[in-house]
DNA sequence: TTGAAAGCGGTACCAC
DNA sequence: GTGGTACCGCTTTCAA
């Protein structure tokens, strides 16, 4: 590769010194308009563009910030990861990706390779390591944006998705419909929003009067082979079950599936929602009942908190409550 | 933050020169193992680590690379992303994603940002911009990765995935099933892998001696509401047509429905083909026939293939050649 | 085996 | 308004 065009180049084409040419590309401090000229004629004709590395290790911000999610083949975060990346562009800033595979020890080592790149900040999706490990991170990296999951510290903001309200829609609307045993096919135990949403039916099941039996809870992995593998043995296990409810939308795929091999049809014979409402759940068949977050949204939201929280570093942001709603579908018809 | 813990302060803590601290955590040039041994203390002791910034600076290397998608939110390339994204991490790679949205503009913006952030290399997907400003790039930046778009320059290797031939396995297949007026619901125009997909749609036909209709050949964005749209135009200005191959797996839902909505019946009343096989298709109903593509695996070799340039930067590669098949499901039964 | 000094490509601070 | 100089945190080169 040729060698870089640096700023001496300009420079010295422009005949003057390194520190107005970076006046100049940086717009700031007085400058006479003819030399700007003079110095953007330079930047053009030599196609200079500043280095990001030279200016993040003078600056020590390097307008990058890294987005961490458990999967993005999981169509939930590619929605998120655009929100982020929308927000993020539009302020002239690169995302950089990763994934951590559900894993605490790879989300670890995503967090701190990501402070030692350094990225000006982090956001954090779908966190599954411990508090303390994420409280011993918060401590040596700001800013620092988290999404669902409860963690006051200086540095951080939160982003809430109402998730107990989500699963209280679900369960409602199926306890109106005269269902009693309603099975949980709960996320990741490691998972604070399925805590939380594991929560949310608890407390509309106690509300309805239902008894909950502990068996019908079976948590797993946020995926359609998870979800079926979850779905057959609690059909299996307790047949009286007529009604399940996902963690998300894929393991409710995977609950439609499993019916189908057991002969039960849906809704008919097992009604079932999910959790998330992906673009495609309204494309399958049946098409699925689904508990709607807006993940772009959520994107957006959380990329602007950084954004804030890197322009007043002192400042103290309340969290972000983002609502969800029921959209009903043929797996769960009203 | 607290001040950044600098190579500075873990040789002071170490009592040795700065050099010797890089030359511990670097693992090179001879050192003696009571000092290496000093100084890995002072770095645990510090939870040192050292600036990538810094280290980018000095180099010339950020041990990061740029990853341009059209839109991440299209389900095909977030397989991809994860296929480039594992090969990158287990070499301590970290990977920039960015969106393009189909928009030449975007693609050239995404390049240029990379190229100055920097990055070490540069994969680029479903590219859309023009040949002359691709080529100007390349002059500038090396290396490249650049997938199913024919563009032999030093610095650039090609990950190139046979469209012609996962056409022409759909139209055989539909050809051998007697369907003569088959509807072509391409990609966008700008797109190469449409344009190759398109080109062995002719081909194919013109060996099966049908004849082509021009205006059944209908480009569009590479979204479930475009094919919508298309399918609906082409089934309302061209009655006769029995069958539609789409551009990618997206499109053909979106004929799907569109088919649904026209009281047409898939596949008796209307057969469908789509192309990449995402994962998802075996979920809808009916199921999608499809020209499968292993995503994972183009990722993972674009990346390997970056990497492989990245150590030998005067070698020159051979473009990878990707295989298709076609995956029979209910959208065009045997 | 270890250390001193220069340099990577910018920005910040202070003169002029 | 402009230029000189130090400095960001690390690696590289060369000497000791």
């Amino acid at each position: 590769m040729n060698r870089r065009v640096t700023i001496e180049d300009v420079a010295r084409l422009a005949g003057v010194s390194r520190q107005t040419v970076s006046r100049a590309i940086n717009n700031k401090g007085e400058i006479s308009p003819l030399t700007l000229n003079r110095v953007m004629a330079a930047v053009e004709a030599l196609d200079y563009r500043p280095s990001g590395v030279a200016r993040g290790l003078a600056t020590q911000r390097t307008r990058t910030i890294g987005l961490i999610v458990p999967d993005i083949t999981n169509p939930f975060f590619p929605e998120v990861a655009r929100g982020v990346q929308d927000v993020a562009r539009g302020n002239g800033y690169s995302v950089f990706l990763c994934n951590t595979d559900e894993s605490p020890r790879e989300e670890l080592q995503a967090l701190q390779s990501l402070a030692a790149q350094p990225v000006d900040g982090i956001i954090l999706f779908g966190s599954r390591i411990s508090d303390d490990d994420l409280i011993a991170f918060t401590d040596r990296y700001h800013p620092l944006v988290v999404l669902n999951r409860f963690l006051q510290r200086p540095g951080v903001s939160l982003i809430l998705v109402d998730n107990q309200r989500g699963a209280k829609l679900a369960v409602d609307y199926l306890a109106d419909q005269r269902h009693a045993a309603i099975g949980l096919l709960a996320g990741p135990v490691t998972s604070p929003s399925s805590a939380q949403r594991v929560e949310g039916y608890r407390q509309a099941m106690a509300a309805h009067g239902l008894p909950v039996d502990e068996n019908w809870i079976l948590p797993g992995p946020p995926t359609i082979e998870g979800g079926y593998e979850a779905a057959r043995l609690l059909l299996a296990g307790h047949p009286q079950i007529t009604a399940l409810f996902a963690y998300n939308d894929l393991r409710a795929w995977g609950a439609i599936q499993a019916c189908q091999e057991l002969g039960r049809r849906v809704p008919h014979q097992c009604t079932i929602i999910g959790f998330d409402d992906i673009r495609l759940a309204a494309m399958v068949s049946p098409s699925l009942t689904s508990v709607r977050v807006d993940k772009y949204y959520l994107g957006q939201q959380a990329m602007s908190r950084l954004l804030n929280m890197l322009e007043e570093p002192e400042a103290t942001f309340p969290p972000i409550q983002v609502g969800v709603e029921l959209v009903m579908r043929e797996s769960a018809p009203a």
